[in-house]
DNA sequence: AAATTATTTTAGACATACCTAAAAAAAGAA
DNA sequence: TTCTTTTTTTAGGTATGTCTAAAATAATTT
């Protein structure tokens, strides 16, 4: 394995390709990294070009970029390493969630592979962060679990609450008052027609949460 | 406070001309900082330059550079989140003395003042890095503590090892067979005047050290 | 004190990763 | 289908942090 040491622009840049490409399977444009990573498109093409270089995105010209077998190994492995560094900030330093996303994406480019296993076995193998997102292991592998939204739910059936999308802290704080966090189990009691918002029942206790809030918890089914 | 985010050179540069002056008592050379970050002399003027009109030097041209007050600060800190990390790596993650440097120069340059004092406190507050080096707190003040080398010990005195220099791991694992760390207490039994090996006792056992080995070790007396 | 050697600085280049302005290509609307 | 708008690329520029070669200064030796 040719392991070619990349800087923290391309990591960023091959990062967005790949969160992007909804893994690996759509092209990507440039417009669409541009806004992501708040550059200038004529910058981006540069970078394109000199990914394209190291094969780890195609790109044909005026017609977008995809990301390569190898992009997506070293997509998938600095995630890893942004994942495992958020369930140490939180679980470990108490960062609450608005903050640790900002700091991970600095500590992700500090990338040696004995620190991450390292720190891998020391927050004991953590299969998701704090977010509910999956964290792909050493091989790059990733436990997929089928989230579907809160409205899929069908009356009286229960489901668990697995991925929270919203980063902000006020959001964060809703929830807590709300009972509600990663592993949560819910029941649907009923759908408000008039606004969309819902009745579920947390712990036995039911309460009604907004469209809003609903659209921004995922669930799996029990 | 006006907190002039500086670049990872910059931090190291800076780095490097504080300890080379010893506190900030002693005048730098261009060469001497050159040799130590392995950068030829004219970049190093070229930063010495930028350094300067931060004020965080002063230089005056073909004369040697001195560190300034808030200089020093800076410099406090950066050593603080170095060593914080060394602390993290070695007692948590579990990583050998020759690994922590590296991945801590690393590391000490993602530089938020919330991450460091959640990481301080996370690891209980502690005073010496694994090597026995000081850890600023907070406010840049460090613990001085008193050390000498193990030469300076009379017949039969005691001191406490205080600090180890080398850091390579082989030396390391020695001093791990002769039962030596960090805060272990040893007794001067004999100074052996053929090759300034020294016969001294751990733990009420007695073993020789050679020159070599003595001449890394520090103490601070009891 | 003059000559030699060592150190430090200047001058000019280069790679990285950005930028703006303008040109080229593709997509959408009339 | 032609015109207009949007997207993408090219061309040329900038700051950072490095380099080499040569010039300036300081230190050391004779």
């Amino acid at each position: 394995m040719t392991n070619i040491k990349l800087s923290k622009s391309e990591e960023n840049y091959l990062k967005s390709i790949f969160n992007l490409s909804e893994f690996g399977n759509k092209k990507v444009s440039t417009n669409s990294i541009s806004k992501i990573l708040n550059i200038e498109p004529a910058s981006v093409t540069d970078m394109i070009k000199k990914l394209s270089k190291k094969k780890l995105i195609y790109h044909e010209r005026y017609k977008g970029s995809s990301i390569s077998k190898s992009g997506i190994k070293i997509a998938l492995q600095i995630i890893r390493r942004h994942r495992l560094w958020e369930v140490f900030l939180h679980d470990k330093l108490k960062f609450k969630w608005d903050q640790i996303h900002e700091l991970a994406e600095e500590l992700e480019h500090v990338s040696s592979d004995n620190l991450i296993d390292s720190l891998d076995k020391f927050l004991k193998y953590p299969k998701i962060d704090p977010h509910g997102d999956p964290i792909p292991n050493k091989l790059g592998e990733i436990d997929f679990v089928d989230k579907i939204s809160i409205y899929d739910l069908n009356i009286n059936q229960k489901g668990i609450v697995s991925r929270i999308i919203n980063e902000d802290d006020e959001f964060f704080n809703l929830l807590k008052k709300l009972d509600i966090e990663i592993g949560t189990e819910i029941k649907m009691i009923d759908k408000i027609e008039y606004d969309d918002s819902l009745e579920i029942s947390i712990n036995n206790k039911s309460v009604i949460i907004s469209k809003q809030i609903a659209s921004n918890i995922k669930i799996t089914k029990i």
